[in-house]
DNA sequence: ATGCATGCAAACTCTTTGCAAACGC
DNA sequence: GCGTTTGCAAAGAGTTTGCATGCAT
């Protein structure tokens, strides 16, 4: 499954003629591997012990060039002032916790209807959609495992 | 309609305890009245007419005030690389256009029952929701009325 | 062998912060 | 008058860019 949506992305890089150098491999791999919808700086550190020259501009590069052939999306940042991405392009809700800034994954059925009706009556012709849901995950809801100044108070992201 | 809005924004500082400086009052009514769902810079520019010595960091000090007590809400970039802000917190959709870069709202009723929802699966407490449908709007779809360098191929905001 | 990709460092942009002067209450 | 808010300048943070070296094809 997992290996299935690396492939695509694999590909996807093949098939626009482009180079397959082991760090877009790894960083290919470690976006259809993760659930957690990472941003540069993690996807940075993940694969620094694996490659140790490893630069920060080489994961943005790779990053802007897998989303320029839609492979994948730019969720927008998760309270943190960073930037998540998702290789996963199905239409689907993100939950962000805005205490612990983790992002998961809610399936919602009803979407694809929605976005077709968007499309129909704006006007618009659609190419993506960022459908994001914040507030306290069940986890921060309850322990306050996290002390931390809670200063988001609105909810809004960033 | 919009002095509503800005009433209730102007109240909200007001019962923060918090003081109704002229620049203040005047990002709120900008905010209220504006249907372009303005960034920290575009509210700048439209008032330093009225405000010769207005400064950036008092908008977005302000902005980060009425972020805080909940009566605006951020709403991510819409590829521009900067923030844009919403006074109007009824559950809505907001239409970014990729090219143009404006945003417009669309009102979808499903939404509400999408956010109950998903509140009582995902056992998250939402606290707020931006559901963002990114293309290209009607006029950039047709005319090439604003010619600019077509980067976006994927759609992704930022 | 060719030319695209990497990695370093510097540059950029948006946003935040510190602090003295100004002003709302 | 007191204490918050403004505005300037400088700092901060994430992201992007330029260019020489290295490597995939």
């Amino acid at each position: 499954m997992e290996t299935r949506m690396m492939n695509h992305l694999i590909d996807g890089l093949k098939r626009a003629g482009l180079r397959l150098t082991p760090q877009r491999v790894a960083i290919c791999r470690l976006l259809a591997e993760s659930k957690d919808h990472p941003t540069a700086s993690m996807i940075y550190h993940a694969l620094l012990p694996q490659f140790p020259t490893l630069s920060l501009a080489t994961v943005y590069k790779t990053l802007d060039v897998l989303k320029r052939l839609g492979l994948v999306q730019s969720l927008g940042d998760a309270g943190d002032g960073c930037e998540h991405y998702d290789a996963d392009l199905t239409p689907h809700i993100n939950l962000v916790c805005v205490r612990c800034h983790r992002v998961s994954d809610y399936v919602e059925e009803a979407i694809q209807q929605v976005e077709q009706r968007v499309a129909e009556r704006s006007g618009y012709e659609i190419q993506g959609a960022r459908i994001v849901y914040y507030g306290l995950c069940p986890t921060c809801r309850n322990g306050e495992k996290t002390p931390q100044i809670e200063e988001q108070s609105s909810g809004g992201v960033r």
